[in-house]
DNA sequence: TGTAAATATGTCAAATATGGCATAATCTAC
DNA sequence: GTAGATTATGCCATATTTGACATATTTACA
């Protein structure tokens, strides 16, 4: 990993070098902060396909407007739960998830 | 959804009825349960396959034998990020997270 | 059968995620 | 430009999830 993109994300709040404090994140962490980011991606495509704003969404999953911004910046505070939610919340079949992260 | 199986998910601590008291899970509730059930049993299966024991891959993931457990059951109390870290732990890929959820 | 390994269940304090709020920054038409 | 809408960021009290532990139950096999 880049010097750069792991200040990126530790400046984020990511918890970077759990496994190595020099070199970077382990490949399972990376992993998983990839799955996160794939389904925060697949959110915000789907909102705006939609038309709807943060708002009209953080209505339609009983969240509010700052919790969906930071869904979609892969706030290292939100859940992959809280995203699977929204995905289906917004009409995302199994389908749909599994496109979005493979 | 049939009155003895919503019994069942009741008895195991899921929240039924938000949507409807009655007549059981809305649909986005039902593609929750089954989204995080498809997780467990691929995590189930991973694990049986490399003929781990439950103490073992808790060992691995860096939890307890109880909540692998309660992973492999589908238990509410477990998230799925959880269910996913554990996964990822296990070696499996996003196509293979993409294939056990579609 | 007994018994040892594996798995399940209940509980709890600590850690993490949550919605909500305020406010800042950014975008969009006029 | 600037007013209004949208999105981003920081914070916090509450809620949920966590690992760990004890203990119960089931499984495998002599």
């Amino acid at each position: 990993m880049k010097a750069a993109k792991r200040k990126k994300l530790e400046a984020k709040g990511w918890k970077v070098g759990s496994a190595d404090d020099f070199l970077g994140l382990s490949p399972e962490e990376v992993a998983y902060i990839e799955f996160k980011y794939a389904l925060s991606n697949s959110l915000k495509e789907r909102r705006t396909k939609e038309k709807l704003s943060q708002v009209e969404l953080a209505k339609i999953v009983k969240t509010s407007q700052s919790r969906v911004a930071k869904m979609e910046a892969g706030d290292p505070s939100v859940s992959i739960d809280l995203l699977v939610r929204s995905l289906i919340a917004l009409g995302a079949s199994p389908k749909d998830l599994a496109k979005a992260i493979a």
